[in-house]
DNA sequence: ACTTGCTAGTTGTACACACAACTATTAATA
DNA sequence: TATTAATAGTTGTGTGTACAACTAGCAAGT
């Protein structure tokens, strides 16, 4: 098989870069929306979630999001320095974990509005088929249990 | 609506994050086969199209790949670096290219099976339908159509 | 030829992401 | 309790990503 030929394959092929591209673009739709508020798309589900299950700690974070536990920490960092997140005891004192601020709560609600725009703006450019199947393809495997 | 119910629509909905999720996932999964070839799953996405499409310039494959060209210009770099890639005169003489070097297209070769196999295992972790349903996603609207 | 303006490319900055290596904390057990 | 093992968290490094600001190069028109 020749390099061209196997290249067209790959390019025409891998789920992987299929995905970060699709990625790419929706990243545009919402951080684009979202500017105004000051908020990035992946600084807006790590909030969410804390806000959703107070008391998280990174690793389970990590485990829920996908994530490894460095870009959690990292992403963690972000959060508290923009003042939405702080440091939280846990019910029978096991270790610590992180709730939402008065400030972390704010941003959220005025995000909330402009989220839902971007998902419906999100419906438009990818298509309402593609957006299901996208969604559908991410329900079978992800691990979001805890907060349906 | 509370700040939780808002939180736990926007985990539950966003298409935006889950994608990211999947992004994750499948990202892992293709690395984790890579790394003993030593290029990266983003790497192999961008040497394949210069590779289909000799004396690309930057500006074309953010196009088709839907990248800032910022982005473009790094991630050539790191191919240049590697010995992967060189700049090659385009017909016509308007300006310069990207071409695949010999190492280039040697690593590529070498890459091949190892892609398939990971392939093969995306379709185990995520399932034969959410992986045809996420690449129709991606078919109805990525710029491929050059290399078809 | 000049200027004017568009397009292409690079670089500074900040964040998203993961691996490796380290520290800290917690749990298990001698 | 002391030691050890396992888990959790941080930090260095390199890459992926985009925006803003800048430079370079080309094109159009007068």
């Amino acid at each position: 098989m020749s390099q061209v030929d196997l290249a067209r394959e790959i390019l025409r092929t891998c789920v992987c870069s299929r995905t970060r591209m699709l990625d790419r673009i929706l990243t545009q739709v919402f951080d684009d929306a979202l500017r105004n508020i000051g908020i990035g798309s992946s600084q807006l589900t790590m909030l969410a979630l804390v806000a959703s299950l107070e008391g998280l700690r990174a690793v389970e974070i990590g485990r829920m999001l996908e994530m490894e536990k460095s870009t959690v920490s990292r992403g963690l960092s972000v959060l508290r320095k923009r003042g939405w997140i702080h440091t939280v005891e846990r019910k029978g004192g096991t270790g610590q974990g992180v709730g939402v601020t008065d400030q972390g709560n704010k941003v959220l609600q005025r995000a909330g509005p402009v989220w839902r725009a971007a998902e419906d703006n999100a419906k438009d450019v990818l298509g309402s088929d593609a957006m299901d199947s996208l969604k559908r393809a991410a329900d079978s495997y992800l691990h979001l249990r805890a907060i349906s």
